[in-house]
DNA sequence: GTGGTCTAGACCACA
DNA sequence: GTGGTCTAGACCACG
């Protein structure tokens, strides 16, 4: 019997600039990638969700969607939201997302004519 | 008396789903930081580059006003816009670039657990 | 909860010989610094300004983001465009303004020969 | 007999982001208001001006122009043109600079809700 | 409804 | 010719 997980106050840093949906889906993707989230916690539901937050409904649904989308959540009717228990799936997440992070930062790297290594060196230098 | 730069066919690789300008800013920021263009280089004119961008030109001025701003180019009226001679706003730029890309990196990685060493090794796993 | 601001009639004095969106930028920041615009104000849409000042909503827009790269707006999509609550940010605004304007009565005063003080003196002699 | 000045190299300051002949114009009033250029004295052609300051003859052109009609300069055909003779003119064009820009300063401290005294002390701040 | 990007085309001052 | 501002109007994603 799964329990329901409660946003803490603050758990989410939001970036006015970006869609607030996006923010929600990178870091309710990051929670359930480093197990703050673990499989088969039930969510906040849609409405909970967006009174504590003080957002549009509409903004966590679209963030929950693309979560069930990405097979990271499962909703089942009546019953609300819960983090996958496929495991293996997590596992593919958590890989795709460092994929995807390192992947950028060779692709920035090669356009100033460095490679990753070069690039945290100089991030790194003092003067 | 600088040359002026021209423009390579297919030198900008365009993703429609996120602003040109952006994107300008971008990859001309790049080619400064690497060096593709040379400091006191003359670039193209606004509508030169819109042209054979096939782009508006207030398009471009947006992006050559935005890289004004970061101190990497400089316009004189009449003239034509530059890329600057100062090589330390230069060395600033290319060095920014770097810490937030890695910076960026190191916050993705400790949100999933990690430490930006470990999210490397991870992108690396076979299967 | 914030209040909307609204224009009053005639609030804006406009010189047709510099930039529209500029003389925007320095009468709003003036607001902002003497407290007219509280932080937190929300502040009329972009259209809505557009209408009221029988201008282009690009003029109005481009005058928000200069305001917001200055930190002294900030914008929410969906939502409009409010005084930033950095109060931090407008009391740095503010002396920036008085720095800059010294700094250049200073600058002129001495391209005469003149200190700043001996600058106002002149401007008061009768004849 | 009337000496001819010549400009010395780095002796006027250019900021690229206004106009040129206008940058002259200020400069050479305050060389006049300040007695560097002095009563009678012989100013280089346009020509030599031009070619000293790498710069565009018409441009050159303009800022006399200008500076004639403020009663600084008087050109003779034939002969060059020179600083005027007329130290009255010179006093009154001192003062003029003095009042606009003392005027400015107030507009823009009541702008802001102080008096020009708060602003000067709010420039000093040290914190 | 909001901010934000883009286009097409006009007009200006400067060099 | 250059950069730069402005208009009119379209279209988009977000909330």
């Amino acid at each position: 019997m799964p329990s329901t997980y409660v946003w803490n106050p603050g758990q989410f840093r939001i970036d006015p600039a970006r869609p607030l949906y996006e923010q929600f889906v990178e870091q309710i993707r990051a929670m359930i990638a480093k197990g703050t989230l673990a499989p088969g916690t039930r969510l906040p539901s849609v409405r909970e969700t967006a009174a504590s937050l003080r957002v549009n409904p509409t903004t966590v649904m679209k963030a929950y969607q693309e979560l069930e989308r990405l097979d990271l959540l499962v909703s089942f009717r009546g019953q609300g939201t819960f983090v996958t228990e496929d495991e293996e799936a997590i596992r593919r997440s958590r890989k795709e997302l460092a994929i995807t992070a390192v992947r950028q930062m060779e692709e920035l790297a090669a356009s100033i004519g460095l490679t990753l290594k070069q690039l945290i060196e100089l991030s790194e230098e003092k003067e």
